[in-house]
DNA sequence: AAAGGGTGCAACCGCATTACC
DNA sequence: AGGTAATGCGGTTGCACCCTT
């Protein structure tokens, strides 16, 4: 027996909102708050709509401050770089990006920018360092892995012998554009692209170790281009040192719980909304940490360097 | 001008996680 | 502790619009 559908859906309309439509949610909500019932909402509201389509309505189209249309070089620098190092999780990214929603960047990278990128060398992106690593894959199976207090599984990481800790190449501070550079700095930075047997429901099979314990990526200068870019990947038992990084801020917002309030007093000035050990568990458990697009699904492990 | 193909984006779907009882 | 409802997330789909032939 399957779940339990969200509403009712013989009662509900789907399609594209009307002005009408959006009126009347933004006009309940800016009145009385979501109330923290999205089900409840739409009738309250006045609307023919399942909560679910109420709230990705407010949220991708209606809240305030939403900024619409050409993405800047900085935002595609950070999109490219966050998710160099964990993968589509696509929230994450969004909350580094004042305004824009997870949506607008997934659509955002599936359409232009995963392009763009291709478009600029794809071979280059992949030939200079291929690691062979599928013959490490093979015993690493769901069942050895362990549950966190987060209940999301960590992989056992395996014996490891390429480099353990690794730096990433700052950008050249010349007048590279800007896909160049990213270009340039993807070849030159560590990636791993880990097997990836997509399920019927998007997700991956957890077939695939990802080694990347730590991440600390950041930049240095006054955002231009050509500022440096400061980062590393560390594995397993590696420092972290201590670096200008990209402030990582735990927070009780949203999903993220768990956090002390220690924690909060050491990244309290942060811009970020998730702490530092979350990004290091979604690092840790991203399954799906596939840059530079494998489309083909290989099956294998690759590291580019 | 019409047809066909490509693109971009809004919206939906289903699952995982969290909250609540 | 277990069950259920609500929420959040990421992948996918559908369609309107644009461009090319």
């Amino acid at each position: 027996m399957g779940r339990a559908p969200c509403c009712d859906k013989a009662n509900v309309k789907k399609g594209p909102w009307s002005p009408e439509e959006d009126e009347k949610l933004r006009e309940y909500i800016e009145k009385n708050g979501t109330g923290g019932n999205w089900i409840a909402l739409p009738q309250k509201a006045g609307l023919k709509r399942c909560g679910k389509s109420c709230r990705l309505r407010w949220l991708n189209y209606l809240r305030p401050n939403l900024k619409h249309g050409e993405f800047s070089e900085d935002e595609d620098r950070i999109i490219c770089t966050l998710y160099a190092s964990i993968g589509s999780r696509w929230s994450i990214i969004a909350s580094q990006l004042p305004g824009r929603t997870d949506n607008d960047i997934k659509n955002y990278w599936n359409t232009k920018l995963k392009k763009k990128m291709m478009g600029m060398n794809p071979s280059a992106l992949k030939k200079p360092h291929q690691v062979n690593l599928s013959p490490m894959l093979q015993n690493s199976t769901p069942s050895s892995s362990f549950k966190n207090n987060h209940n999301s599984y960590f992989q056992p990481h395996l014996p490891f012998t390429g480099s353990e800790s690794i730096s990433y190449s700052s950008l050249p501070s010349d007048n590279y554009s800007t896909f160049e550079s990213l270009q340039n700095y993807q070849v030159s930075s560590v990636f791993m692209e880990t097997s990836c047997s997509s399920s019927s429901d998007g997700s991956c099979n957890n077939n695939q170790i990802n080694h990347v314990k730590e991440a600390e990526l950041g930049y240095v200068g006054d955002g231009t281009f050509g500022d440096q870019i400061i980062g590393r990947l560390s594995y397993l038992n590696s420092g972290v040192e201590d670096q200008d990084t990209l402030k990582l801020v735990p927070s009780n917002a949203g999903r993220v719980s768990g956090v002390t309030d220690e924690e909060t007093r050491l990244w309290g000035e942060s811009p970020l909304e998730y702490g530092l050990e979350e990004i290091k568990q979604l690092i840790s458990n991203s399954s799906c940490n596939n840059f530079m697009l494998d489309d083909s699904k290989t099956g294998e492990m690759v590291m580019y360097y």
